[in-house]
Order: structure tokens, then C-alpha cells, then sequence
DNA sequence: GCAATGAGCGTC
DNA sequence: ACGCTCATTGCT
């Protein structure tokens, strides 16, 4: 291999090193037609420091560009002249073998590109951290802790026999109401005792809070990784784990990529979850790529939530994980009891009647429950009232700039518009030219406004929003939480208010997505308090919810899905761009796969023009659907069709995006 | 016959 | 996004 002479006149000659002169780099370039390594030549200065797994600097195509190293080697297969790396940024190995051919697995899972998921895979460098004097004490093998409630359930302890003995039993668990975070501890700390690594992916900051202090009480060696420690903290964290001074790892979706070492568990929770899909692409899922890693390193899996989704069915119909549930006696003692807020008689006399005010039954259960300690009151909806409409004709009432939905912020407040924040003082109905509003849907600040004067006397406490409370003291409060924001705590009874605007939402998961809102709120009351829901009565999701059933809720959305061609029964891609851009990748996707589309996208929230002041150009959104058995090979056809896009140097970027939360 | 210019392609 | 190659153009 000849090395390019320097040309510049102040450079002064290299020389390979003497051992292993190539380098294999995974060069952080964006191009979907240039994924793959690259080799350079180490200059004999940096023959030590360009280790496997070291940040780098290289040219590449004229750009000075990051990279890592993934290996080194004493030839290169490439014909042409190799070009000099430039430097090593550090030769800390934070790049482990694990973990790039983990994302190599994610991306062509999701059909993106490898430097898309290092970035999210390696935290940026923060070089104070890396120099900070640290132990390499060998850690201790802590104790095997004490099943506590895995007993509840009659695997449970099965289950955490394999941790212990480092086989790779994989639970699609469903979860009975209680502490699951000392459920997850004992399971992660069971995995430590056996000197093997374990992750554990929540949802949020409250979770895992709920998570490390579980951890801490058992006593189990740990770190806890998020998003609001900050770059250094959660860097100083991040290397010790890769450093292999911790075992157990707890964090947010980031953490799945977490490098412990010698991975013996992944953990889940509520894996329905929106938070776990990251927004940047290629989208990855915390549940499948925890999955795709557990499988890969052979470790043990337990996902799963107090609800249960059908992509979690799915994996256990298949045969990949077993389901780890209560029996029915064990339901019984742990789960509240669940009925629906209104009879199926007032239901049927008038629905509109029955879905607009607070029940009377509610009142009565929340006034009996107060005395006990803590209600918890869902609403869906944040704000005062979130949707109005004219109060004679019903019609909704539209801001008279954009034709945006209006709202109320407060009881004396002028509406204003929630696309374009235009103020609609003096607003009459277009239609029939009433000039007052009604409420269509009531936000969480009207209802604790109400609630508040039924029960004068008793603290309200809100939860939402940007202010969450992660507690509150067990005692007499009202406490009103929007979905995922309910503090923890032991509450007497729980009210689960406005079904009708979670279960109307035209998405393909409205149901399920309520479904696991509305447990994740339930468990958190009082085996055998009292949960009332304010839905139809009817809906089956009521009634399972009623039977506290969600395995069987599922089952039956899967069949449902499956019926309809939807996921998880089929692989669906979306592809959205510029109507031209989307028309080009799907002309390089095999013909065989269904094409749904294109169809223009919804307006926007806020569609404001831009700062150039154009308005931005629409965007078509096509769906491409596949089955389920041909999931990589759809993935990879749409890798291809990026690639030819990219190398044909076509503009206007189309994000292809697997699994899409969003289908109609 | 050959320099000057620009489009197109590969990127180690 | 740079820089190399090669074809085309314009002028001798």
C-alpha cells in the first residue's frame, strides 16, 4: 500500500505505524450511499492511541470529519491510495464491539445509517470528565437479593432462577399493581449477583427516580442515566459504566445503549410508551432495540408494563417471550376495583348528557374516599377548556385568522387560537352568530377549578405539564394529573375523567394508548380502592379495563390489527418529503411491497411561514407496508433507495421512518 | 492542436 | 462539501 505522498510543502513525511498500519474508521458522515467503513493509515505517532474504539479526526472527501476506530489491521482491501488519519480526538475505547455492531443492527433495522445511531449511541466527549482520576477497584459480586414480590407471580421466581442463572429467559411481563420498581431492582440486582451486567430503560425522570431510589433501598450498585444530569455528569456516568465500574445501569431511552459489560438483563417499562421512540432518525424504539440486544448478547429480557401492547403480544405469540403475569387471586388482591363512572342506562338515555358533566356517582366516591387519603382525578387534557364551541349551535368554535381550534385559558380569559395564538376577542359564531362558547373538551385546570369548590376545604394539587410532582403525602388531597404526570403515591380512590376524548382520537392506537393511561393511573390506587371511569360503558376496552384484563385486551387488538393489515401484524414504513422526493424512493422500492399513498400531510400545528417568508412547500406522507416476516428486507430496500437518492445527489430529504406511531 | 472552463462523480 | 477527471468549448 503506497501512502500519498504530502504535497503540502510545510508537512513533513509520515510513516505508517509498524503494527497494524491500517484503521478501519466508522467515519460520521451523513450520506446514506457512504455507509460503511472506511480504511486509513495510522501514522507511526499514532500507533498506540488509534485503538479500537477511539474517537478520530479524518479527511474524508475534503472534510475534516469525526470517527471512530473499529479495528485495526495489518492490510487494507481497498486498491487505491489510504490517506493518513489526522488525529486521535482521545483514545479512550468508547466505542466497544457491542455496542457498533448493536447499532449496525439498529440501522438497518430502522433502515438509516450507522453515524445516525452512534451519535445517539456514544454521548459526545467531554474531555475534563475523561482526565478525572478514577477507581479500578474490582467490583464487588453483591448478593443474590430475596424475590420480595416476584412471589405474586407464579413464574416469578423462575424467572429470576434464570438471571441468576445467566440463561436468557425472555418475560413479556404484565405487571401487577405495586412496587414495580423493587420488582425491577430485585430483578437487575439478581442479575448483578451473578456478575452480569444489566440495563433498565423508564420513561421519565419520575420513573426513574422511582427506579434508582428502589435501587439504592436494596442496596444494589448502580447508575442512573438521563437526559437533565447535564453533558459531565452524565458523561462521568456514562464512562464509569463503560469502565465496567457498575453493573446495573438505569435511564431513559438513551440508556438503552448503555455500554455495561458482560449484559446479562435488559429491563423495559412501560414499553407503550411514546417517550421510548427517539424523534431523531432512524426512530428507534427502546423495545426493540432492547430486544435486538438482548437476543444478540443472549441475555435475559423482561418488557412490559402494567398494560400491555400488541407489539408485546406479538413477541410472545411468536414464541420469543413468555408471558409473566398474576393469576387471578393474585389480580384480585393487588388490582383497585374498577367500574364505569355512569350506567349503561344513563349512558343510553342521553350519551352527549352523560359524556359532558362531572358524574354524580364520582362526586359521591371521591367525598367517601377523602376521608382515607388522596384522590387522583385524570384528565386528559391540560388547560382550562381546551376545545369550545358555540353554545347554540354546537359548531366548534374556529379563530377567524387561520381557522385553528380556539380555547379558553381561564374562567375570565378571551379566547385565543392554539395554531397561530391570535387573540379572538368578541367572537361570534360564524353560523348562527351566538356569541358565547361552550366547553367541548374541559382541560385539568377547569376541573380542579370545580372539583376545588365541591370540596372546599381540601388541597387540590395539579400535575402536568411543566411542573410534574413526583409525590404527593398521604394525605386527604385532590390531586390532578394529566396521562403519565400522576404523582406517586398510595391514593384511596381515582377518577378517570373525559374517556371520550382519549378513546375519539383518530389514531390507530387511540384505544390501546388509552388503555395503558388509564391503568398506569389505576395501579397507582389502593389494592381495592375504588377507580372510577368516565367512558362508555360499552366500549370493550371499559370492560377490560373493569376486569383489570389487559392481556386479554391485547389479544383481542392484535387480532383486531391483524384483520386490518396493520402493525404489529405487518412491517409499515412511512416515507414523507416533497411530493417530487417521495415519488423518487419509492421508485426504487421493489414493486412487490403495497404502497399506501402518497397523500398530502395534515396542516401543521402552526403553520407559520418561514423566515424567508416562503411558505414552506407541501409534503406528501406514503405508507409502505410489508409482512411481518420481511421486516429486515423492507428495512434494507429502503436503505437502498436512500443510497440511490443520495448518490444520484437528488435534493429535497425524504425521512423514512419504521414502525410510524402515526398510521392514519 | 490544446488550454480554459464546467459538469459529474467519488469520497479510504 | 471538496477536488479530481474528463468532456466540451473556443481560439490558434
Amino acid at each position: 500500500m503506497a501512502a500519498k505522498k504530502e504535497t503540502g510543502k510545510t508537512e513533513r513525511t509520515l510513516f505508517p505505524a509498524d503494527v497494524n498500519p491500517v484503521a478501519r474508521i466508522a467515519v460520521d458522515n451523513p450520506l446514506p450511499h457512504l455507509d460503511r467503513p472506511f480504511d486509513y493509515l495510522v501514522p507511526s505517532r499514532l500507533g498506540a492511541t488509534a485503538r479500537p474504539g477511539a474517537r478520530v479526526k479524518v479527511r474524508f472527501a475534503g472534510q475534516y470529519l469525526d470517527g471512530f476506530v473499529l479495528e485495526r489491521a495489518a492490510e487494507s482491501e481497498f486498491t487505491g491510495e489510504l490517506a493518513y488519519l489526522d488525529k486521535v480526538v482521545s483514545p479512550e475505547p468508547v466505542l466497544t464491539p457491542e455496542t457498533s455492531d448493536l447499532a449496525r443492527a439498529v440501522a438497518d433495522r430502522y433502515g438509516g445509517t450507522l453515524a445516525d445511531v452512534l451519535r445517539l449511541a456514544v454521548p459526545p466527549r467531554h474531555a475534563a470528565i475523561e482526565k478525572e482520576p478514577h477507581e479500578d477497584l474490582p467490583r464487588k459480586r453483591p448478593d443474590r437479593p430475596d424475590p420480595g414480590s416476584w412471589k405474586r407471580y407464579p413464574a416469578g421466581p423462575g424467572f429470576l432462577d434464570a438471571v441468576a442463572g445467566g440463561r436468557p429467559a425472555r418475560a413479556a411481563w404484565t405487571a401487577l399493581p405495586g412496587d414495580w420498581p423493587d420488582e425491577i431492582a430485585r430483578a437487575a440486582a439478581t442479575c448483578a449477583s451473578a456478575d452480569r451486567g444489566a440495563v433498565i430503560v423508564v420513561p421519565d425522570g419520575k420513573d426513574l427516580a422511582r427506579v434508582g431510589a428502589a435501587l439504592e433501598a436494596i442496596g444494589a450498585g448502580h447508575v442512573t442515566l438521563s437526559a437533565d444530569l447535564g453533558p459531565a455528569e452524565r458523561y462521568r456516568r456514562w464512562l464509569a459504566t463503560l469502565r465496567g465500574e457498575t453493573l446495573i445501569v438505569a435511564g431513559t431511552r438513551a440508556a438503552m445503549f448503555a455500554p455495561v459489560r458482560d449484559l446479562g438483563l435488559v429491563v423495559l417499562w412501560d414499553d407503550g410508551d411514546d417517550l421510548h421512540t427517539d424523534p431523531h432518525a432512524p426512530y428507534p424504539n427502546a423495545r426493540e432495540v432492547l430486544a435486538l440486544r438482548a437476543h444478540r448478547a443472549r441475555a435475559a429480557a423482561l418488557l412490559g408494563g402494567f398494560a400491555r401492547t400488541a407489539e408485546l403480544t406479538q413477541l410472545a405469540a411468536s414464541g420469543w417471550a413468555r408471558p409473566l403475569e398474576g393469576d387471578r387471586p393474585a389480580v384480585r388482591s393487588a388490582a383497585p376495583v374498577v367500574r364505569s363512572a355512569v350506567t349503561e342506562a344513563e349512558f343510553d338515555r342521553d350519551p352527549a348528557a352523560a359524556a359532558a358533566r362531572m358524574p354524580v356517582l364520582a362526586l359521591r366516591t371521591l367525598r367517601k374516599a377523602l376521608a382515607d387519603g388522596p384522590v387522583l382525578v385524570q384528565v386528559p387534557r391540560r388547560g382550562y377548556l381546551a376545545v369550545i364551541a358555540c353554545v347554540r349551535c354546537r359548531a366548534k368554535a374556529r379563530c377567524p385568522a387561520c381557522g385553528g381550534p380556539l380555547r379558553l385559558t381561564g374562567a375570565n380569559e378571551v379566547p385565543d387560537c392554539r395554531w397561530c395564538g391570535a387573540i379572538a376577542g368578541g367572537w361570534a359564531c360564524p353560523d348562527c352568530g351566538a356569541a358565547k362558547v361552550r366547553a367541548v373538551v374541559t382541560g385539568a385546570d377547569r376541573t380542579a377549578e370545580e372539583l376545588g369548590r365541591a370540596f372546599p376545604g381540601v388541597p387540590v394539587r395539579n400535575s402536568g405539564g411543566s411542573s410534574v410532582l413526583q409525590a404527593v403525602p398521604e394525605q386527604p388531597a385532590l390531586v390532578i394529573a394529566t396521562p403519565g404526570a400522576e404523582p406517586f403515591a398510595s391514593y384511596a380512590a381515582g377518577l378517570l375523567l373525559d374517556g371520550w376524548a382519549l378513546l375519539g382520537r383518530p389514531t390507530l392506537r387511540a384505544v390501546e394508548e388509552t388503555m395503558r393511561r388509564w391503568m398506569n393511573a389505576a395501579a397507582l390506587i389502593r389494592p381495592g380502592g375504588t377507580v372510577l371511569v368516565h367512558a362508555d360503558p360499552g366500549q370493550p376496552v371499559v370492560q377490560a379495563l373493569i376486569r383489570w384484563d389487559p392481556a386479554g385486551f391485547s389479544a383481542r387488538e392484535l387480532a383486531d390489527r391483524s384483520e386490518l393489515g396493520f402493525p404489529p401484524a405487518v412491517r409499515m414504513a412511512a416515507a414523507q418529503g416533497t411530493s417530487d422526493a417521495v415519488a423518487s424512493l419509492l421508485s426504487g422500492v421493489d414493486s412487490a411491497y403495497e404502497i399506501l399513498g402518497p397523500v398530502p400531510v395534515e396542516s401543521p400545528e402552526s403553520p407559520e411561514p418561514a423566515a424567508d417568508g416562503m411558505l414552506p412547500e407541501e409534503e406528501v406522507r406514503a405508507l409502505i407496508r410489508a409482512p411481518r416476516t420481511e421486516g429486515t428486507a423492507l428495512a434494507r430496500a429502503l436503505q437502498a433507495a436512500q443510497a440511490a437518492r443520495s448518490l444520484r445527489k437528488e435534493g429535497g430529504g425524504v425521512r423514512v421512518q419504521l414502525d410510524p406511531a402515526d398510521l392514519i
